[in-house]
DNA sequence: ATAACTTTTGCAACTCAGTTGCACAAATTT
DNA sequence: AAATTTGTGCAACTGAGTTGCAAAAGTTAT
């Protein structure tokens, strides 16, 4: 279908079918964060489960992220062509109280942090609440 | 009962009844923070409901704050005295990847982020995921 | 002290996100 | 083409959180 959506798909070693080459470009469309619930909406009919593993798929190899807001639901996003979610790619979100958007703030790195004695490093969930520029306005 | 827990609630204007007391004791008991789910499973019968509307009068009153560490369920944990849960006072929280214990590092306070022009603070929530001192031995 | 009112508690029922088993379909390998 | 692996769709379930409602406990007014 389109080379590009196969392009990123296989670059992540990921078999691309129909469902994958389309929850993938709702995901490449999207600015914000989506959550399985809101994806789900997106779509006439779809199978909650098969998203959700599409999801857990695309996730596992590294082809988006999640992104714990305290929504209550985990949101989803692209990860960028290089990343390997190390604790060098992260970067911190931003939920928006008003509109409950989720925004990755992909120039803002995540800071460093200097765990006591004994506690040791794996990643970081960064979220910052607040009024994003649309519903400041 | 006790003073000190009856001075505890108090000083957030929380009616001390017999019930807060209880789980109020269990919060200060507690070197993590706990979910409700556990909470619950501290009694031998309570009440879900109750102790969900427990949680809830605490942590509005900021006696208690909540963590989203990305297990599924809120974790609740004591504010110290002085707390009033703004950005100031917002410290850093370490989920352990082994023992699922989520630690209060009230020593490490948030670091200062610079959002993007248009966007506003109110607060954060930190999660760094590692292993804690107690896995890691 | 009693009645009227407010607050808290306990129970049941429900919502909603996430997850799993299983059978069928599609793709891949032999 | 047959055998095997992988992906999809459906249904059912789990578990956290939440709400309505009535009884119980506590408070205030008479």
């Amino acid at each position: 279908m389109n080379k590009e959506l196969d392009r990123k798909l296989k670059s992540r070693n990921i078999k691309p079918t129909a469902m994958r080459q389309l929850v993938l470009q709702v995901l490449i469309d999207q600015k914000t964060a989506i959550s399985l619930p809101e994806l789900e909406q997106k779509f006439e009919k779809a199978d909650k489960a098969t998203l959700y593993r599409t999801l857990k798929t695309f996730e596992e190899n590294k082809l988006i992220h999640s992104i714990e807001d305290g929504t209550g639901a985990v949101k989803y996003a692209l990860c960028h062509e290089k990343c390997n979610c190390y604790p060098e790619d992260l970067h911190v979100h931003f939920l928006c109280a008003k509109c409950n958007q989720t925004y990755c703030l992909n120039e803002i790195q995540i800071p460093d942090i200097n765990l006591p004695y004994g506690f040791l490093l794996k990643s970081v969930n960064m979220v910052v609440k607040g009024i994003c520029f649309n519903c400041k306005k």
